[in-house]
DNA sequence: CCTAGTTACGTACACCGTACGTAGTGCGCT
DNA sequence: AGCGCACTACGTACGGTGTACGTAACTAGG
């Protein structure tokens, strides 16, 4: 009468360990840390719970003691990252700090590609998270808004940072394991969006594909956006 | 000396057929609409070359003279519901349409609820959302901003709708392949929540968690962000 | 002490994407 | 007219995946 758990379970619930029995000889860190070792390294794909029992140095089934599910160990790797938040002290210029917060995010998610993927599709209140939640809540202290429009405000901003980072990052994890670098792909794609707007089908869009000139500076793109969510929140401009 | 192409190459740049040989027995459309049958009756995972065919009729690998790859089958598929949007003549009222916009994008995803994973991570120049980029800037027609600043609008709301979408609806794709419902992955999740912020640990959190009576209205967040997002972009408010 | 709950892990299964080879088909060129 | 080649179709096979299940070793609680 033994039947695995027919019932949901949040993996953060669950104790490390359980006192009977042998030792467990990782702990949850290290297996997140070797799974994050391994994206940063080879993508996200080469992440198999084969290859992460190989860099453990343990039996691929042994890991199934520390995560029922390979899903759950995705959470475990987006908490891990989650611990590179710096909690600073806020300093009372609300604004200042948020843009603080979102940089950092944003440069997490360049240190690990693989972040954005994940974060999409995942609940998504692990310790980490929340411990930077209420970090936001507390850069947002002096801003005399209702708690709920403080968390509708934080949701947008990381909803936008992972956006921008998304989309200037698929690219890259998508050539990882392509034979063909990054550059040369995003050449073919706009050499066919060219060939699509030279056609004449699309006036407005080949109007704003004319209007610049020269390379788009995402980073100032990404710093417009933020500021203008930023805006849109702050009483003193209303 | 025949040899893979060791190029990139744009699906939407291939034409459909070369003439020679027997006539193609699907069209590219075929190919999605059963893709896209299949994902929205048994979820993405489902979505296999194996089981594509099997739903055409035939074998496995004559799906890879009609798609190279898996995932531009995946493009075909982000194409397809991308036809799914109206393009109404606008109104010259910018804020209505582009609400309109955003909530048919919405409406599109919950039909349709594995597009959110596979929109981040794509390209997305295919040609409905090539059409749909043209429809939304000319409903950004009114607003005096340059045209660089409506694209960034457009990818801002794009971005916000999906991010939305895709916390709201990770939760039901998930369980879709698992043994219990969704309700009863949220209530352990909840539960799991409750019970740290009971901990003290996030005071600020508990006090937002404790303001909200009653269920959230997410489709009231949902309206009351793109609201906000329009306000950082209307120039009659600054 | 003993036993129940753990950890560890090898084996096995069903499934995946897709490289490769072969056979048949019909357009384009000479 | 007829040859050749580019194309479609598809069976087989390979190396990978997540993980169910069974067995052996181990240790804390009663």
């Amino acid at each position: 009468m033994a039947g695995r758990a027919a019932v949901p379970e949040v993996i953060w619930a669950r104790p490390e360990r359980t006192g009977r029995g042998p030792k467990p000889a990782f702990t949850r860190a290290d297996i997140a840390a070797a799974a994050v070792r391994i994206a940063d390294a080879e993508g996200l794909d080469a992440v198999s719970m084969r290859h992460v029992a190989a860099e453990l140095g343990c039996g691929t089934m042994s890991l199934y003691n520390y995560v029922p599910r390979k899903e759950d160990l995705y959470e475990l790797m987006v908490d891990a990252v989650g611990a590179e938040h710096e909690l600073f002290e806020p300093t009372g210029d609300w604004r200042a700090d948020m843009l603080r917060n979102a940089e950092e995010t944003r440069a997490i998610m360049y240190r690990h590609t693989w972040v954005p993927r994940l974060m999409s599709g995942l609940f998504g209140f692990s310790p980490n998270t929340l411990r930077y939640l209420e970090h936001c809540l507390a850069c947002l202290e002096p801003l005399d808004v209702p708690a709920g429009t403080k968390t509708e405000l934080i949701a947008l901003l990381n909803g936008v940072v992972t956006t921008y980072a998304a989309n200037d990052i698929a690219t890259i994890e998508r050539t990882r394991s392509m034979p063909w670098s990054e550059e040369e792909e995003n050449a073919v794609r706009m050499a066919y969006l060219g060939s699509q707007v030279a056609t004449g089908a699309y006036p407005r869009l080949a109007a704003a594909f004319m209007e610049q000139s020269g390379p788009v500076d995402l980073e100032a793109v990404f710093r417009r956006a933020l500021e203008r969510l930023l805006d849109a929140y702050d009483p003193g401009l209303r």
